[in-house]
DNA sequence: ATAGGGTTAG
């Protein structure tokens, strides 16, 4: 870390001038304020205020300051300016200040350096359970869920004290492993403790981990048993039932919320500011039913009134549902044109979809035009060239095949697996 | 004044 530092003041002062204009006789705590109010409406104008303060005059910045612009450099995933900003944790030695460690720690999360953040963590000499939690915390957003338990475990066994929000993160863990055992574990956990179950965030994550982890039974249980929801409530509850292939279930209750928010809406004021609006994830559970059910025109109505009722634009994951649906019906050539008229470019797993349905009905032309168009993504991995490969054996097209793995062969893109985990609940 | 949390197609 240290040979960041020589870089830190050279790099703050050759920064291009800033737009913001401020007074210089401004104390730090006066600019810490609004440091602090440009995080919520433009982190960039934070990182320019500071690096403003900071040439003109280096005592014009304090501990306070550098928190909100370390904030600010993880909120954009800045790497290099985070680095200079832990330069000066060091420089003005504020090292022993654990706020600013653990942020430095969600720092390197963010920028996806898993191992600076390991590596801040082992230098805080008394470690908190906020320190822990941004520890695992960042194996699960870096895709490490194994690691993120068993330095959970790790935290138990240095007798530190689990409280609601590492728990969250823990259960996130366990829903991404599809570790039943370990999420039951931590329900137990959840249970000892009184108060905990008030924790809808908390609760949040339970259900979740019992959705991912395809106990559906206890899902619908504990979402029963809430009661205070809001709309991640309903929305897992919801995407859980589609994920299962009880797409009447995920229905029903998205009509169920429909008819609650009518009820509130013509009530009091107070339940009015209680509307749990369905937002675009929700839609996504909503779809991946239809699609499980082969309700075509009831999910392309749901499609429809995503805008027209709620206002809400659809995203590449809402088209990617669409053209999901069409082809489970078999409706190869609507879903081509759905995908043609898409007013955002589609990606390699729409025409991915495509191509696996034309492959399953032996439609060679579409198959062909799916997999040229994953060629032009430059994606392109093996597993595409072996669907079609097979499309052609099928059809009795050798030759077509051979051309096919020669170039497979002259590619050399290895195939792979997104299966990591050796237990899988579905 | 200051740190950590939950839903997203295939």
């Amino acid at each position: 870390m240290i040979r960041f530092l020589h870089k830190v003041a050279n790099s703050f002062n050759s920064a291009k001038q800033p737009q913001i204009h401020f007074h210089k006789q401004l104390k730090p705590a006066r600019a810490n304020l609004t440091l602090k109010s440009y995080l919520k409406s433009n982190p960039i104008k934070t990182i320019l205020l500071f690096s403003d303060l900071l040439r003109k005059k280096i005592s014009a910045v304090d501990s306070y300051s550098l928190l909100y612009v370390i904030k600010a450099c993880t909120k954009n995933s800045l790497a290099t300016e985070g680095k200079q900003a832990h330069g000066l944790v060091i420089k003005l030695g504020y090292e022993p200040i654990i706020f600013l460690q653990t942020s430095l720690m969600n720092l390197y999360a963010a920028t996806a350096s898993v191992a600076d953040v390991h590596q801040v963590f082992d230098e805080i000499p008394n470690k908190n359970v906020v320190c822990w939690t941004s520890l695992i915390s960042a194996y699960v957003q870096n895709q490490k869920p194994n690691r993120a338990i068993e330095i959970f475990r790790q935290m138990q066994m240095d007798d530190v004290e689990p409280d609601q929000v590492i728990l969250t993160v823990a259960l996130s863990a366990c829903a991404d492993l599809g570790a039943l055992d370990k999420g039951e574990w931590i329900h137990e956990l959840i249970s000892q403790k009184t108060d905990f179950s008030e924790d809808l965030c908390l609760m949040n994550a339970l259900l979740n981990m019992y959705v991912k982890c395809g106990d559906i039974r206890k899902a619908k249980l504990l979402f029963d048993n809430v009661k205070i929801k809001d709309v991640r409530t309903w929305t897992c509850m919801i995407v859980g039932h589609a994920l299962h292939g009880q797409a009447e279930e995920a229905l029903r209750l998205f009509s169920a919320l429909e008819e609650e928010n009518k009820s509130r809406s013509s009530k009091s004021r107070e339940t009015k500011d209680q509307l749990l609006v369905p937002n675009d994830v929700m839609f996504i559970g909503v779809l991946m039913a239809c699609s499980h059910a082969g309700m075509v025109e009831e999910g392309k109505r749901y499609f429809r009134s995503m805008n027209e009722e709620y206002g809400l634009k659809p995203r590449l994951s809402h088209f990617g549902c669409m053209v999901d649906l069409l082809c489970r019906c078999g409706l190869l050539n609507e879903a081509y044109s759905f995908i043609l008229a898409m007013p955002i470019q589609p990606n390699a797993v729409i025409w991915r979809t495509l191509l696996g349905a034309s492959g399953v009905q032996g439609n060679v032309e579409l198959a062909a035009v799916a997999r040229s168009k994953l060629g032009e993504l430059e994606v392109s991995v093996v597993g595409d060239d072996v669907a079609l490969s097979n499309i052609y054996a099928a059809k009795g097209m050798w030759e077509e095949k051979i051309m096919l793995r020669h170039e497979m062969r002259q590619r050399r893109t290895p195939g792979c697996s997104s299966v990591e985990v050796g237990k899988l609940h579905s």
